[in-house]
DNA sequence: GGTCACATGTAACATGTTACATGATTCG
DNA sequence: CGAATCATGTAACATGTTACATGTGACC
């Protein structure tokens, strides 16, 4: 059910499409949910027959129809409830650690070129994640309050990124050690 | 396919029954992925339809019959061939995240509460991960080179527990401000 | 004339979760 | 005598991925 959750939270903070959304997907909704363009479709379908969400449809000129959907009442209830039912942190599914648990069985260099690869990408995201700090959250005290916890997703987002270059770094330089 | 290359790594380790499998997924293995037994069994069968893997059936006193499974050449290689495929980093998914980002339509003790018990759950895993550290990896570099990877899977499931810890430190302190 | 951004969808398949089902032995 | 561990599975459902499908207007 998350994915309904998921989408109801990115709702509450703005009103949007589904075009719209999958790009949030993609953007700064990413710090804490993924999802494509087909799954939100299907799962805005689903919340809109449950009337947890509602849809008005905007006429845009020379552009097509879109659909601009709001949380309802029913449905803020529904997040509200699903905050305060207690969850488990999410158990780590990586492919990167497969292939380093099962290292042993490539050559060193394989493993060395994805390791580089996955540090320049987690690079790429610290550095945009800083410069969204940067631009819109200077004092985080003085916003208003859903700004603030925004804030606090994006903050999770910087040092998870500075956890994984960190390992990087240090795999890639145990991996050059025993390579002598 | 992850899921099939997952137990791959984890059988060319150590051949293993489907239940003792499930157990690592439960323990060690967990440090890179996760899956619950029926996931486990039927991704077996699949496996084993393909020849990745092959099984052998142990009979037991006063225990039921085991199947201990082994992967075979052609799922070494088939291993070999994936890991040398380059891969995305994992997309973050988590439950805790959205709860934070749609914080303001909850009371406040209630999402205190839930940063709490994450901040427990996190604090133990990182506990048996220091333990398992101090047990068997007190001299890395002199462990045989299939070690010497796992540790590597190790030393990221211990940094990743002490961004969350941080993290949660730093939420909870920020939400204690605002409420006076 | 081709590609990109806008905008929404269907269908098939792969993966993951929850509940149900069985049956022996060991420990308290 | 009840619960836990060992051991393997089926079925139904939810979630996620990949490929396919359509059509306009803007930009080069």
């Amino acid at each position: 059910m998350a994915l309904a959750h998921a989408i109801l939270a990115a709702l509450v903070e703005a009103p949007c499409s589904g075009y719209d959304l999958a790009k949030r997907f993609d953007g700064s909704v990413g710090f804490f949910w993924s999802a494509s363009h087909q799954q939100i479709y299907r799962e805005l379908s689903k919340l809109e027959d449950q009337k947890w969400i509602s849809s008005e449809t905007i006429q845009q000129a020379g552009r097509p129809d879109k659909k601009l959907y709001s949380v309802t009442g029913l449905g803020e209830q529904q997040l509200k409830e699903w905050i305060a039912q207690p969850c488990e942190p999410t158990p780590i599914k990586d492919d990167l650690l497969v292939k380093i648990f099962a290292g042993h069985v490539a050559p060193k260099e394989t493993i060395l070129a994805e390791l580089e690869q996955h540090q320049k990408a987690h690079l790429e995201k610290l550095s945009i994640y800083e410069d969204l700090e940067q631009h819109y959250f200077q004092n985080p005290q003085e916003l208003p309050e859903p700004q603030q916890f925004q804030y606090l997703t994006l903050l999770n987002g910087i040092t998870y990124e500075r956890h994984w270059l960190a390992w990087c770094d240090r795999v890639i330089q145990s991996l050059n050690q025993t390579k002598k």
